[in-house]
DNA sequence: CGTGTTTGACCGGCGC
DNA sequence: GCGCCGGTCAAACACG
């Protein structure tokens, strides 16, 4: 049962490695060949979007052979490998067990997201194709972005050297966007706390808005909404970065499973993250389809258990904990 | 009591 | 300048 939770974990430190390859693809690359077969990636549950885009992860086997495929497509991953792993030695007998979970624990505390542009643009839902390039265009008005973006020698607090640096501190953020199933927005391990929701223009779904909890003057802050052409589907923007490490485990014990309206907001992990999935129009009708769905019990992140973690999550080098 | 959610109010950016 | 909209605040409340 741990064992296997540690197995999905250590695994799952892995696959976000993807993210890194899939983040990495220009929107002009958007073949059908390489879509559809990240789509299948995806569809198999190998791809992990609350492992941050700027972490660096190892590569395993079933990365490398997907990275393999998208090289050719996109000369910005053909860095993939040394710019996704630089502390990585993927050869190590060692490295799936042990360094990919030390990792991928370092990881978050990395200071800074891959460039927006370079977030995911795979077409993995044809039809929602135009809402992806809607929000990127959006994004792209809001964020700076450099030629070189895809270089790890980029600076999220770089200020924008265009003359229109006048737009907010908030518009020049970095932010990470990207698409999860339900299933694996509930993976996430990271504490979050909610602390708004809001009606958003054009869409029935409201977006929910998150921030960091397990440290006070974290900065990090998360956006889930909804995808109004995949219900299955959540779009998830990351903000800001962890001042902390990654916690271990799901600290809260209280509260937070509050359910007044338990049509619309069934009972949440404990710091994880309860989602008014409904449609404003029908949200006592249609029952929730909740990321944190009590009936998706399989290695939800906040059944850990905390012992467990705490023996694989090690010290090591001593600049975590 | 600590930590979480809920939700209306508030604020600032942006377009017209 | 005004109104819309998105993001955040904070009080109230829930839960263990």
């Amino acid at each position: 049962m741990d064992e296997d939770w540690d197995l999905f974990a250590i695994v799952r430190s892995c696959q976000s490695a993807t993210n890194t390859s899939t983040a990495a693809i220009p929107e002009t690359t958007t073949n059908t060949t390489s879509s559809s077969l990240f789509t299948s990636f995806l569809k198999e549950d190998r791809y992990d979007a609350f492992s941050f885009p700027n972490t660096v992860q190892p590569i395993p086997n079933e990365f490398h052979q997907l990275h393999q495929f998208f090289s050719p497509f996109n000369p910005t991953t053909t860095n993939a490998t040394t710019l996704s792993a630089p502390r990585i030695n993927p050869n190590s007998p060692y490295f799936a067990q042990q360094e990919s979970q030390q990792i991928s624990d370092h990881l978050p505390t990395l200071p800074h997201f891959l460039p927006e542009p370079s977030t995911p643009s795979f077409n993995r839902f044809p039809d929602h194709q135009q809402q992806q390039q809607n929000q990127l265009q959006l994004l792209q008005k809001q964020e700076f972005h450099t030629p070189q973006n895809n270089s790890p020698t980029v600076s999220p607090n770089a200020q924008p050297q265009t003359p229109k640096s006048r737009k907010s501190r908030k518009s020049q953020q970095k932010k990470m966007v990207c698409q999860v199933t339900a299933d694996k927005l509930s993976a996430d391990l990271w504490a979050w706390r909610k602390y708004g929701q809001k009606p958003i223009k054009g869409s029935p779904y409201p977006r929910n808005y998150y921030r960091c909890s397990s440290s006070k003057g974290c900065m990090a802050r998360k956006q889930v909404e909804r995808s109004n052409t995949e219900t299955d589907v959540f779009i998830v923007t990351y903000t800001g970065d962890h001042s902390h490490p990654r916690p271990t485990h799901r600290n809260s014990l209280a509260g937070s499973t509050r359910s007044k309206n338990p049509t619309t907001n069934p009972p949440a992990l404990h710091g994880s993250l309860s989602f008014q999935a409904a449609p404003f129009s029908s949200s006592s009708s249609s029952p929730p389809l909740s990321p944190t769905s009590p009936s998706e019990d399989p290695p939800e992140a906040g059944d850990v258990e905390p012992d467990q973690d705490m023996e694989t999550d090690m010290d090591d080098d001593g600049d975590i904990r």
